[in-house]
DNA sequence: ACAACATCTGAGCGGTCATTCATATATACT
DNA sequence: AGTATATATGAATGACCGCTCAGATGTTGT
């Protein structure tokens, strides 16, 4: 089942077969279509950390945690209540999503209080939420 | 380590602890503020979709798939290519990109040419990657 | 100093997921 | 018809990750 009709283009895609097109040569490659796309790939490194940060967000808990920080800042046994996990798991994936600098924290006392990093951290989740709400 | 200093308000949360803000009550709660955030909480279904959206974009194998497809339209053979991976594994992850809306494809003869679905994957994918590199 | 409390952290278990290998489907060519 | 090719798919294995449980750290109040 194909997602979309594109009789149209499969009958311009058959007649660029002609031009050496829609033929995989040697183990089924467009050379020129492989070089670029390599050359326009971000580097592994760019590519690791992003991945990484993302990570952080994509995982429903942690997306929780971050959302009610969204409205305001919070201490670790107020987020428990809210997103209703242990202490222990809460603490655990604020130690993940401090290290990756998605959250910053502030000490008084014994009480320690979390909020977003920045900005950007906010606009990520809102838009993935968005997303998910169309 | 403090990752940030925040002495000035930290004297200011010191005064507002006279106003019983600080000291966590029954287990550690504030009730204004978590019955704040609660309310602001996404619905549990939002956060799921949102949370899987983001877990395909994470991996950085398909993060590598996607950037290549930002580029141009590209056959399975090529993707394979390009982000160096047996065309079974791309194959497997072509497909999970499919059922989550992520990618589309059109069939010319046997061979299968994968797009970005629309453009907010497009956006998505470049703040990620805008994120990593600053 | 001692006890209560908020948070942090290490170890271990259970579930999820990306890859490989082998096979299946489906189209093109002769 | 049959063979080669491009992609899809099922099963299985190994790694990763989030939670719980127990204990450690550091701070407040008596």
């Amino acid at each position: 089942m194909s997602v979309l009709g594109y009789t149209g283009e499969m009958i311009i895609a058959s007649q660029e077969r002609a031009d050496q097109e829609a033929v995989c040569e040697v183990n089924c490659v467009h050379p020129e279509a492989v070089a670029q796309a390599r050359a326009a790939l971000p580097g592994g490194q760019d590519v690791e950390t992003a991945s990484a940060f993302l990570k952080l967000v994509a995982d429903p808990t942690r997306l929780r945690i971050l959302s009610a920080l969204n409205t305001r800042e919070l201490c670790v046994c107020d987020l428990a209540a809210v997103v209703g996990l242990s202490e222990s798991a809460v603490s655990h994936q604020l130690r993940l999503l401090r290290a990756g600098r998605v959250v910053a924290f502030r000490k008084v006392g014994r009480v320690a209080y979390y909020r977003l990093l920045d900005h950007h951290v906010t606009l990520l989740i809102e838009s993935a939420l968005d997303h998910a709400r169309e």
